[in-house]
DNA sequence: CCTGATTACTTCACCTGTTGGAGTAATACT
DNA sequence: AGTATTACTCCAACAGGTGAAGTAATCAGG
C-alpha cells in the first residue's frame, strides 16, 4: 500500500484528473482512486479534503451542493478551465520527474 | 527545470543510487545529478546536505574525510548495507507510485 | 418520534522535507 | 597579506500529509 506522502504533490492532480471525466464528490473520488489502482493506493480522507480546499482556493475547482440519498448532503466538485490548465502543467511536470527519477532508480 | 520539491521523497534515493556506484562527496554528487539529467534537475545545496544528514542519521551512509586538491577538505560518503536495502525499498515504491500516477495522468 | 446506522465531511496539532539567504571554513594562488 | 575557490553549515519559514477525534444531516427500524 502506497502512502499519500509518497504521492505528495500529485494528489491534487489525481483529483483533477478524475473531475475532468465528470463532476464528483469526496467519498466517491476516494473510492474511485482505490478502485482504479486496485487497492494499491487509498488516499486518506484528511488528505483528500485538504486537496479540495487547496484546489478551491486556487480556483481549480468549483463546489456546489448535490443530491442526497442517505446521510449528509454531498458537496459536488466541478473542474474549472484554470483547473484543466493546471492539470496539464502537472502532467508535463510528472513526465519530467518520471524521466529524471528513472535515470537513477533502474 | 524541475524543483526539488517535485522530487520530494526521492532525493535521498537519488543520492544513494549515485553512491552505490562509488563513494563521492557533496559537490560532485550535485554535479553528477545535473549532468545525468542534462540540466533537467539541479538539486539545491541545502536539499542535498539535508539529505546527507538524514541518510547518515539513519545509518544509510557513512562519512569519512577525503583528500584535498584546492579549498576546504571534502567529506566523502559511502553507502552502507542498510542504505542498499533502503534504496531497494525506495525503488520498489517508486515503481508503484509511477504505475499509480500513470493510471491518472495520461 | 426517538435511536442508531450511514454518509460525508471538518478541525487540529504535529511532522517531514524543501527553500532562500546568509555565513563559515580550509586551502591555494598571486 | 589578500583574494579566489571549494565545500559545506545554519536557520527560520512554508507546504502538504497524518492520526485522532469530532460534527452534521439524513434515513430506517422499533
Amino acid at each position: 500500500m502506497i502512502s499519500s506522502d509518497a504521492m505528495r504533490g500529485y494528489n491534487d492532480a489525481l483529483v483533477l484528473a478524475i473531475l475532468q471525466q465528470g463532476d464528483s464528490y469526496g467519498y466517491k473520488i476516494g473510492k474511485e482512486i482505490r478502485k482504479r489502482t486496485h487497492d494499491q493506493y487509498m488516499i486518506r480522507e484528511t488528505t483528500l479534503y485538504a486537496a479540495f480546499n487547496r484546489l478551491s482556493k486556487n480556483g481549480y475547482i468549483d463546489a456546489y451542493p448535490g443530491d442526497v440519498t442517505n446521510g449528509k448532503p454531498r458537496t459536488y466538485y466541478r473542474i474549472t478551465p484554470r483547473g484543466r490548465a493546471f492539470l496539464a502543467v502537472k502532467a508535463e511536470e510528472w513526465h519530467q520527474v518520471k524521466h529524471v527519477v528513472d535515470l537513477f532508480l533502474n
